[in-house]
DNA sequence: TCTGGGGTCCTAGGACCC
DNA sequence: TCTGGGGTCCTAGGACCC
C-alpha cells in the first residue's frame, strides 16, 4: 500500500508550532513584494491561498500576520517529519519539504490505525498536522490524502475509488493542469470519473505518456514508483527576481549578474559546473524571452560566464520594452570534483587564477555569512 | 497595486550519419 | 535521370509540480 503524507498549510505551521502567539490566527508567509507562498487555514478561511498578492492581503484581512519566511526552521522541521515516517518505513519518497510518499504492507483494516497512531505522534512531538492519503497507487494516495483535510487519515480501497473520482473535478488530480485540462474539456471530461471510464486505447490516442500513466494509477496500477533516493544534487539551478519595472539596459545587466553570482554560488556549493547556460528576460507584459549560451569549458565562475552572457544579452534585449524580472539557469549541471578538462586554447595559468578568487569568497562567506561579500 | 521562485519530465522536430 | 529508409542525439519549449 501507498501512504501520501502531507503537512496541512506546512510553513504557517510551523511558523505557528514555534510560536504558540500565532495560533489561530491568519498567518502567511510571503515577501513584501509580490505574492504570498503560504497560508494558514485561519487565512485560507478567508480565502487567502497561495498566489494571493500582498496588497490583496492587506485588502482582505488587514489583520493577517506577514511573515517573511523562515526558511531554516521549515526545513529543520520537515526533516524531522521525514525521520519519524522513517520509523514506519524504510521505503520512503521525501517528494518536496511537506509531503512524503511511503510504502507499508498491510490491509486498510490494519494501517489505519497505525496511521492515526503516527499522526498522534507529529501531534505531539512537533505541533503541527499532516493529513494522510492510503491507496494502493502515488496518485490515489494523493486524491485521498486531500479528501479530509487539514488532520485527515482518508483510506481508499479500490471498490471506492469510482465513487471518490465522480465527486472530482478532473482538474483537482495530481499531473492534470490548465492545459490537459482545456483538452479534456473538449473531449467533454469534466470529473475524474470521466476519464476513468474511457476505454484505455481511446486514452492512449488522446493523451500522451503522463496522462496515460495517470489513468492506469487511478485503476490501481502503479506505475509511478517511490523514489527512496535522497537528493543531493540538481540538474539545473536557477535564480531570478522581480523588480521595479525598468527599460534600463544597465540596471537589467546588473540584475543578472546578481542572479549569475548567486546562481554559482549555489552551483559551487554542490560541487557543479556546466557549459550550458540560459538567461531569460521577463517583460511587463509578461512576455518570456529566453537564449541559450554554451562555454568553451564547464565552470562555476561568474566571470566565465560574462563575455557569453554579453552577447545573449544584447541578442534578445529590446529598447523601449519595460521589464519586470530576469533570471540565469544554469543547465546540464555535473560533478566537478574530478579535474576539469580545459580546451587546448584556454590559459591554465587565467583559469587557476580565477579559481582561487571564488574559492577565496566563497572562504569569506563561510565564515562571515553570505553577505560579507556582494556586488554593486 | 496585477500575477514569486525553483525545480523536473516529456515531446516534436532538426541535424547528422550510414 | 531523380532525389530511400532508417537510426541516434540534441535542443527548445511546453506542462506541471510545490
Amino acid at each position: 500500500m501507498i501512504i501520501h503524507a502531507d503537512a496541512d498549510a506546512f510553513f504557517a505551521s510551523c511558523e505557528q508550532a514555534v510560536n504558540p502567539a500565532l495560533r489561530g490566527k491568519p498567518v502567511v508567509i510571503g515577501q513584501e513584494r509580490g505574492v504570498i507562498t503560504a497560508s494558514s487555514y485561519e487565512a485560507k478561511a478567508r480565502g487567502i491561498d497561495r498566489g494571493t498578492a500582498i496588497w490583496e492581503v492587506k485588502k482582505i484581512c488587514p489583520e493577517a500576520i506577514i511573515l517573511p519566511g523562515n526558511y531554516a526552521l521549515y526545513g529543520d522541521l520537515s526533516e524531522r517529519m521525514m525521520r519519524i515516517f522513517r520509523d514506519y518505513s524504510d521505503q520512503l519518497e521525501e517528494y518536496s519539504i511537506d509531503e512524503a510518499f511511503f510504502q507499508m504492507s498491510g490491509t486498510h483494516e490494519v494501517l489505519i490505525p497505525i496511521i492515526q497512531n503516527l499522526q498522534h505522534r507529529i501531534d505531539r512531538e512537533l505541533n503541527f498536522s499532516v493529513s494522510f492519503g492510503i491507496a494502493s497507487t502515488k496518485v490515489l494516495a494523493k486524491v485521498a490524502s486531500k479528501w479530509h483535510k487539514p488532520h485527515g487519515i482518508c483510506s481508499l480501497p479500490e471498490s471506492k475509488v469510482p465513487e471518490y473520482l465522480k465527486q472530482l473535478p478532473l482538474s483537482k488530480i495530481w499531473g492534470i493542469g490548465p492545459a490537459t485540462n482545456q483538452k479534456a474539456t473538449n473531449y467533454g471530461l469534466i470529473n475524474a470519473s470521466d476519464l476513468y471510464y474511457l476505454p484505455f486505447p481511446r486514452v492512449q490516442q488522446i493523451f500522451p505518456k503522463p496522462i496515460q500513466e495517470i489513468y492506469q494509477e487511478l485503476h490501481g496500477i502503479s506505475v509511478l514508483e517511490i523514489n527512496p533516493h535522497i537528493k543531493d544534487t540538481y540538474d539545473s539551478i536557477s535564480k531570478t527576481q522581480t523588480f521595479v519595472p525598468t527599460i534600463d539596459a544597465r540596471k537589467l545587466w546588473i540584475e543578472l549578474l546578481n542572479n549569475l553570482e548567486r546562481a554559482c554560488t549555489k552551483s559551487r556549493r554542490y560541487h557543479l559546473h556546466t557549459k550550458k547556460f540560459s538567461i531569460f528576460l521577463k517583460t511587463q507584459k509578461f512576455e518570456y524571452l529566453q537564449i541559450r549560451g554554451e562555454l568553451k569549458n564547464a565552470s562555476a565562475h561568474p566571470l566565465e560566464f560574462i563575455p557569453e552572457m554579453k552577447k545573449m544579452f544584447t541578442k534578445i534585449w529590446r529598447p523601449r520594452t519595460q521589464y519586470r524580472s530576469s533570471g540565469v539557469i544554469l543547465e546540464q549541471l555535473q560533478n566537478c570534483s574530478n579535474y576539469q578538462q580545459l580546451d587546448l586554447f584556454t590559459n591554465p595559468a587565467q583559469s587557476a587564477k580565477i579559481q582561487k578568487f571564488y574559492q577565496g569568497i566563497d572562504q569569506v562567506r563561510e565564515k562571515y555569512g553570505d553577505k560579507a561579500i556582494r556586488n554593486f
